[in-house]
DNA sequence: CCAAATCCCTGCGTGC
DNA sequence: TGCACGCAGGGATTTG
């Protein structure tokens, strides 16, 4: 998926495009991670509007009248999009929730690896309890170097797997972990525990830099992801070392390496990186 | 065999 | 010795 950007692009266009708008009912096409009682979400939220659309980690939330929300994760390659009722279904559509104007959001993910479930919200524009144990997020002050470094201590976890663990901090994935740590020269092998004040302080600017950078340019598009109105994003073109094994380092020269961490592809400068 | 994510299991080490 | 817990590593999930 979708990383923070990615979930962040699709978010502000689903806001865009639903606040307002009401739900009559929902269809369930075929199976994702989770089952998806569509009877049980046209009885709780049939003909209630749309009041907001928010991120929460790689999670969005369609809020809907009445305390309760639609919870969706992405996956690898799930993504939402709005047609009218008349035009074709896409291949792996597997959620469709019918809008009173006869337009349809359609939720597709070719792996189903993603999910769309009914949550209650405690109260309006709160959290469900779903998502109680996520960490900071990356773009709040509450993602410093000082909690990083004592959350990290004594750990010997890798430090790419270490800030993409969603406990320690949410939304940093598999591209963007690469490239923060290029961009803050940390080495991705080393222990998270044995990084300095310094270079924590360096790490979290440079993950706050570039998850800022990836919004504007409205997400990478590697493969799958694509926002709502199918537009790819633009970021993808300045990615400096994610998928670049073997070409010359920006900053040296040298061949970008790559090495398995945690059963994911890490891309980095062994030169630029220490 | 590879892929943007996450959950869950197992095994190990530590400390009470 | 037994148990709980934290931690690290790996597999399973799915389809193109």
């Amino acid at each position: 998926m979708p990383e923070l950007p990615e979930v962040e692009t699709v978010v502000t266009a689903l806001r865009q495009a639903l606040v307002g708008r009401r739900i009559r009912n929902a269809e369930f096409l075929g199976k994702l991670r989770l089952p998806f009682d569509a009877k049980a979400a046209t009885r709780r939220i049939g003909n209630a509007a749309v009041t907001d659309v928010r991120r929460r980690a790689k999670y969005i939330l369609i809020d809907i009248e009445g305390d309760a929300a639609l919870l969706a994760h992405l996956g690898m390659t799930g993504y939402f999009h709005l047609d009218a009722a008349s035009e074709p279904r896409h291949k792996h559509d597997r959620l469709a929730f019918i809008l009173d104007d006869g337009d349809e959001l359609r939720f597709a993910d070719a792996r189903r690896f993603g999910f769309v479930k009914l949550v209650e919200l405690p109260e309006a524009g709160a959290f469900p309890a779903e998502l109680a144990e996520l960490g900071p997020e990356p773009l709040s002050r509450a993602f410093s170097a000082r909690p990083m470094l004592e959350r990290a201590a004594g750990r010997s976890t890798p430090i790419k797997v270490f800030i993409m663990d969603q406990t320690a901090v949410v939304g940093v994935g598999n591209i963007y972990a690469s490239e923060a740590l290029f961009a803050a020269g940390v080495d991705p092998r080393r222990a998270a525990g044995d990084l300095s004040p310094e270079e924590w302080a360096a790490l979290v600017r440079e993950v706050k830099r570039v998850l800022r950078r990836a919004i504007r340019s409205g997400g990478s598009t590697i493969r799958d992801y694509r926002t709502v109105d199918g537009t790819e994003g633009g970021f993808q073109r300045r990615l400096l070392v994610y998928g670049q094994a073997g070409e010359a380092c920006p900053g040296c020269g040298q061949p970008i390496e790559r090495v398995r961490q945690g059963g994911r592809s890490t891309f980095f400068c062994s030169e630029c990186q220490r």
